[in-house]
DNA sequence: TTTTTTTACGCAATCGTTCCCGAAAAAAAT
DNA sequence: ATTTTTTTCGGGAACGATTGCGTAAAAAAA
């Protein structure tokens, strides 16, 4: 079966009109008469009459559509981005194409492939931990595709950008671990590729010289797929706790490095705080209800997706080609709890 | 800046041929010489060529979107829904557009609208706390869109829906709250009109009834918005805490219920199971790490998305109007952990 | 050699909408 | 009464791709 929507031919026919007047008549032209327009809006009415998007797309030669690329749906901080974004992009009569990469490489071209061939209008992009080469991103961007990037970005590639302002969320809860008497402080994070592993580990490293404590590279483990993939977590933490010189305390720099460390932990029977502190970045609002209540750095992401999908219509609806590029950096927030003493 | 991408034109003005043979060409049809296939080919791969997605919707009369309406993505159930859907709509070239209700009627209709505007091939739906009136919902299938329900279905339309057994899940976990010794066993639930509601309500009230309880009516509470709005779950627990008889323990009905009553007995210093009881539905991944670990009843998620999908694809895709409607029902798991003695 | 068949391609309509032109009718100016 | 202007509307091309139909040339059959 099929639903078929009326056309603008179904009202010229049926009010013996031409389909160039049905349709300027629905736009309130001043070259149709109050009477004639009238008789269309009033038939427009009854016969509940939308204008096809489909066709209004060929002929405008845009989709209104944009596609937006995260790792995955379900962790909360993407699912609160697109929240912000959905509700601005809906409001401006924008559809939104969610993909998701699970932090795969091959899945993310494939993705985009997907959504350029669906014609999207401009691309909102959170790259995968696995991605290193650029290289078909700053293609598509070179050829016109209005891009935003967020989160995790693309240094190498000019656009409007927004993120965390990951450095100081890092320091300052570094600094508290440091401050609640934590000596040596270990950090689990994506791949040291990825833009706020970078900037993450950053403060993390500042925070340790500012208060006079060498950085020990054997603290500091990579998670290749971001905790997606089988027992990473477990492994760098068994390698971690295997130590001689144990950490007795956790940075983690993304939600499912620190969910997932504390599963592990649990698992294994080790106390949080009493044995080793944990603190990282998430945005999951369940954080509180943890055993123990996470300590956590919290991005505003709602906030985060409003401005990205802003830049991005910025640039589909510019007429001409835009040069001057902003990156947004928003404050974090830092919420202590019972996973650090 | 536009993105202009290659046409069927391009090709065959640098090739000195009509668009007709180039369009053969590029199916492979039996009436183009092997020669001209090659250069065709050749030359759509050089420059990158994609058929048009949205000529071909107009075309061909349907867009290959589909929309899927829920109350909340950031919902760990509706995610894994999503993520069903996604996997099979993707393969099959369909795309997907999420729209959020947030338990709102008037908001699901909006998004009712929105999505039939953008003329999807066929919706997807999970109606929100609100809805009582499904005359919107029973115009637009009785003019041919295809809908599938899962979840929170509407008994009044006949279409395909898939659910979870929701009466043998709250029939579960309320013989396992009685076999623990538990004697007060209240209900939060989301509003009672809802399909979810009434079925696992009934499961509740049989495992009692079958157990010699009598259902106590002051021990049922309903949340109007399902807890989405301020502090509907605060109210109705103070009411069932103020009880004369107290209940030992509390089932809820769904996600939020179930983690936004955790969090209110926390916040009160009321201790569970110390105090009282709670088992609920819920499918967010991190309960157990909760304090106390939760005992949840969870549905197949992904499992439920990817069979309504797979409904949907059927109806779109048949020739004939489809009369033989089936609701798929499938087990949900009941995981005891320490939020129950 | 002539006729028939096959091969290989082009023309034009179609999907729903907009918009540039042209034109008839009505109104205004001469 | 005639010309000019304005109002109001229709014809048709365009957006990108597909497809039924027509046809020239080449190949095959007579």
């Amino acid at each position: 079966m099929k639903f078929e929507a009326a056309t603008i031919k179904d009202i010229a026919k049926a009010l013996g009109l031409s389909t160039s007047t049905v349709s300027r008549a629905l736009r309130d032209s001043h070259e149709i008469s109050p009477e004639t327009k009238k008789l269309v809006l009033e038939y427009a009415e009854k016969i509940n009459y939308h204008p096809n998007p489909i066709a209004l797309s060929l002929k405008e030669r845009r989709s209104r559509t944009i596609g937006v690329l995260v790792c995955e749906i379900a962790n909360s901080f993407f699912s609160q981005v697109i929240n912000g974004i959905e509700s601005i992009a809906y409001k401006s009569g924008y559809n939104v194409i969610i993909a998701q990469s699970r932090e795969s490489f091959d899945r993310e071209i494939l993705n985009l492939q997907y959504l350029t061939s669906r014609s999207v209008d401009g691309l909102i992009i959170s790259v995968s931990t696995e991605t290193t080469d650029f290289s078909y991103l700053k293609d598509l961007h070179q050829k016109g595709m209005p891009i935003v990037f967020f989160d995790r970005i693309v240094s190498e590639i000019d656009t409007h950008k927004v993120i965390a302002d990951n450095y100081a969320g890092a320091y300052n809860a570094t600094t508290q671990l440091i401050k609640s008497g934590y000596k040596r402080i270990a950090a689990i994070s994506n791949p040291e590729m990825l833009s706020i592993s970078k900037e993450r580990l950053a403060g993390y490293r500042k925070a340790l010289a500012d208060n006079g404590i060498e950085a020990d590279e054997a603290l500091i483990k990579y998670c290749k797929h971001g905790g997606m993939i089988g027992d990473e977590v477990n492994i760098v933490l068994l390698e971690l706790l295997g130590q001689s010189q144990k950490p007795d305390a956790i940075f983690t720099t993304s939600d499912k490095l620190t969910t997932g460390c504390l599963r592990i932990l649990k698992e294994n029977g080790i106390s949080v705080p009493g044995d080793i502190g944990l603190l990282g970045f998430s945005n999951n609002d369940l954080t509180e209800l943890f055993d123990p209540a996470l300590s956590v750095i919290k991005q505003p992401a709602f906030e985060m997706g409003e401005i990205a999908i802003g830049y991005l219509l910025q640039l589909i609806e510019s007429k001409h080609p835009v040069t001057d590029f902003e990156t947004k950096v928003l404050p974090t927030e830092l919420f202590i709890r019972n996973s650090t003493k």
